[in-house]
DNA sequence: GATGAATGAGTTTTCATTCAT
DNA sequence: AATGAATGAAAACTCATTCAT
């Protein structure tokens, strides 16, 4: 039994990673089901088996593989001592997420994030935890006495989300000479301190 | 004979429009050429006496349309005093022209920033051109001491760009009862004081 | 009034003569009427005038181009002054029209002899008329006694016919390293004495 | 297992014989895949699976239909024990083929004997093959002083190719009183006697 | 559960033809 | 007469999905 569902477990595993591999070198549109399925070594019959159709494995993608990326920033937050550290942790813990895993990055920050409007709310809410662990960061930090008072939790957390997924995007497309993570030191110094002078 | 090309010019003009109505409403691929003709109000044939295919609209949306807005952008970032001047004018005209145009800001973000890859060169050096009116505000405001030294010039820009880009996003996807071009003087101040105390 | 209808001529050759020049070049189904248009430097409209359809083009060709040609075969029998003299006179005639208009030559092997049940009954007339002056010819060569007489008309213009289209054809897919009109000795004295020993 | 591997030859063949068979009727080019679907029973995309594309079924038809019965003119000019046995079994055994597949026969003479050049290699080195065999008995007759040894091979091939040709075309267009394969004796004679007296 | 052949709706694109100027 | 922009019917082809084995 217990065997049965890891078997079961495998399959729809390699279905989604399938998948992201298709979805990320293609794009979700130009990907076909066919080629999901050779990529995961099944009969193309076989992903209807474990999604009701080929919107529902984008959206299995948020519900599994992202979740789980997902659940593992918000361990880092918690363990964090303050604002401050627990922030840290948060931006170096995704951008080494996301490092580690090119191929889910590039799905996620292309196929997802810009299309809240047309998918799925789960995807939203998916979308949305995130902000809440920035908006728990920050009101922390007011009361702590280390983020400032006068601003705007919402604008704040898009400030952040945004410059993050910048830094993604922008090393996804790049040649790479650099690593990701490496840049989660500067950008939490810019982000707490600005620009200016 | 001056009424010849405009009506002329009418045509490609209304094609692409309908077609950025029809995009930003149902994303590119869902999008049918027979339904950006009806929008367009001209037989399905007439959109490829404008265009060589559906690709080349897109394409042509940022030739034209986009291309017009930058512009502008680049004239605001000119007549900006000083550094700052020159942020807070640059800030401002791009929220205020996302939010007069609601559809083409749809497209922008959702089909173009992040295909950067995919899509046509035309569109990457677009992309490039904004990037670099970031870059130039950045070492002007360190030259006059009103930005500091200490960081690196790309990733202020993606910091930037990345924030502007949420912000326009979240407001796209809200349910529009504060106006985006409010937004922009918090933010300006956001990226230029840090969150930090 | 003259000049007039010397001018329309000069219009309605101008698109035979380019009509031609691209089916032998795409075949007639790939030529496109714009093509043709374009190649004779006219309007895509303009053709209409002079034509019903594109399928008028093709049936005018053999009423017009090919007319002329076939007239001329005629003439060339009639001077002849016996049969095996006409024999020649045609084979050799025919030979050298064809190799001095090989796009011509082309439209007429390809798009029409092998489509006689597809085409229109004017131009099975005029394929039928070549084979008429064959028969012509072998009648009299059996008046003259120059000709068996144990033989059937039908199955003697198949010979000839079928032999000098396939000199033809096979002409016009080659490297023409030799002239299409030196075939014509050693046809005639094929046809006329066989191979056999 | 063998009857799995029959049912699937089945479709293809299935799919050959309506192609064919619409081909015949209307022309390559005035066939529509949707038609040859019908014909054969089948969907639209089915065709999809056993060929490329609408160009391919007509290369397919030469490599299996067509071959095969050239492969049996093969045969015939193998078993005939002298040169002029090979002739007349070769061209009685091309005369049937032809009569007994008369949709093949309209095929292989409209569509691709007058397109050599357009076509596929398979299809030039298929004309070839016969014209091939057409030398082969030429050359042997020269020995055994059967034939005639003052004359171009290549165009006694035409003659003979063309003759035959031209019969079988005939026939496909007449009202079809008389049968195909009762031409051979009287035609041959006349290749080796010739018109002449 | 697994397969993959078959389906056919749906899409892009082409192009002969028309007609207002 | 001449133009060429506009039309829209028609065609090839794709691919998500189903279902008999």
């Amino acid at each position: 039994m217990e065997e049965k569902e890891s078997r079961k477990n495998d399959k729809y595993e390699k279905i989604l990673e399938a998948a992201i591999k298709t979805f990320s070198k293609y794009g979700y549109y130009k990907s076909t089901v066919s080629q999901i399925a050779r990529e995961a070594g099944v009969a193309d019959g076989t992903i209807y088996l474990y999604f009701k159709n080929k919107d529902d494995i984008l959206k299995n993608f948020f519900n599994y593989k992202a979740r789980e990326v997902f659940s593992r920033f918000k361990e880092e937050v918690k363990t964090g001592k303050d604002a401050l550290d627990k922030l840290r942790r948060l931006v170096t813990c995704h951008l080494r997420a996301f490092e580690s895993n090119r191929e889910m990055a590039i799905v996620y920050e292309v196929e997802a994030r810009r299309r809240r409007h047309l998918i799925d709310d789960k995807i939203r809410e998916m979308s949305n935890m995130y902000q809440e662990l920035v908006k728990e960061i920050v009101e922390l930090g007011q009361k702590e006495n280390t983020i400032r008072k006068d601003l705007s939790v919402p604008l704040v957390k898009q400030l952040m989300v945004g410059a993050i997924d910048e830094v993604i995007t922008s090393w996804l497309y790049s040649s790479k000479k650099y690593s990701l993570s490496s840049m989660a030191e500067p950008l939490i110094d810019l982000i707490v301190k600005g620009i200016g002078k």
